[in-house]
DNA sequence: TAGAACGTTTAGAATTTTTTAAACGATGTA
DNA sequence: TACATCGTTTAAAAAATTCTAAACGTTCTA
């Protein structure tokens, strides 16, 4: 798909010419747009919004839409929609201009801001679902495993064991990215206990207040 | 989607006859399989993956491709591909029984083993693709800003800058990533400094010997 | 007031992903 | 040998996602 002369295999050592200045910004840019396309769609967005984010993130003046069309050939709708939607997720913010009708972009640079926003909103209510759906499984299995015959019992304390295991990998999730958003410290030593119901014997403190151990959750 | 009367809304509270236990059993189950389908989704997998992870997860005994044709009313073409994807991602493992031409399939409980083995293999891939092509075009941004035009030079100057933010952010990443698989301990204290070009003044050290501060790398 | 410039919406086209049903090959059994 | 069982492959269907071109509403300008 992308027809590039520099980023070429190497091991291949055919003689490369020089490229002007000219071309190799423009392989680099190429290159890089459609970089984070892949990454945006490995990441749950889609490829377009990588690009947009990759074109505005390249650009030293705010772009307006039909620059981004022009740079992408995409559909101006397109790339309306996908806009839109980066600036929902704060990767791209809107620049008003005095006295120009037209709406200019930039991208968000502060990338940490933009990302703890979208683990905030969109990953953790993820893990927090899956929690809390979790708990309310765990409550009524324990209801079954008191009322039912002791065949139902056994599944069901069966299902309560295994249940266990994932409420604990998806708050260890949760708490990761708490951390992460809040800015504290985390300690994966625990994580591979994770599958192991025994009580955590010590915690492994860290030494920030700040810090979190994942066991304790 | 669901057609459940236990997860229903509990604001509306309508007289909720007590199930049997064996539809209660079911309804955890269910409950169980779509959440499980959603969050494989989620995570660039797909559905069906989850769900028969998730009937894999809730059975006592290993199960052949029919019993999960049966539970997940899915097709057994459909089922035989996801499982061996299931299997390379080390997420199911394969039970042979003797004088048994049937395949039998378990889950892997120890998820935590699993989680490590993507992460390590399709995640830190993703980081150090990115990380890779970055580094390639600061090379040739060097390169560029050096034999061009001071125009052009400029321009090369203010791509190594933004090139610089994004470097940093995809090694925190793979620096992160690596971490998680290997154990140790992070501090994302760090991480909203990522956007800032200033060098690191005092890294905070953690207390363990495998941690790692991440604004090192 | 007419028309141009701009962003959004929308209906349908194009593309990609997922699913199915049937064909197939391999292995066992009567 | 004939037949049944089992898992994989495959071609086509179905479903979901992404994209486009045109219509539209607003706002500004001549």
């Amino acid at each position: 798909m992308l027809d590039s002369r520099l980023y070429r295999d190497k091991r291949r050592d055919e003689p490369v010419e020089p490229l002007s200045p000219e071309l190799q910004m423009e392989e680099v840019t190429k290159e890089f747009i459609n970089n984070l396309g892949r990454v945006a769609d490995f990441f749950g967005f889609n490829r377009l919004m990588g690009q947009l984010y990759a074109v505005l993130f390249l650009s030293p003046e705010p772009l307006t839409l039909d620059d981004m069309v022009k740079s992408l050939d995409s559909s101006k709708g397109n790339v309306s929609i996908n806009i839109r939607a980066l600036e929902r997720w704060g990767l791209v913010r809107q620049i008003y201009k005095w006295a120009d009708r037209k709406n200019y972009y930039e991208a968000e640079i502060d990338i940490w801001k933009a990302i703890s926003g979208i683990l905030q909103e969109r990953e953790r209510k993820e893990s927090r679902q899956m929690v809390d759906s979790i708990n309310q499984s765990i409550e009524m299995l324990e209801q079954v495993s008191k009322e039912a015959s002791a065949q139902q019992a056994a599944t069901a304390q069966f299902y309560l064991e295994r249940m266990e295991v994932l409420r604990r990998l998806f708050q260890f999730g949760d708490g990761l990215l708490d951390m992460m958003v809040r800015g504290g410290a985390v300690d994966f030593g625990s994580a591979s206990k994770l599958a192991h119901s025994e009580e955590p014997g010590n915690p492994n403190r860290l030494d920030r207040g700040e810090s979190n151990d994942l066991d304790e959750l």
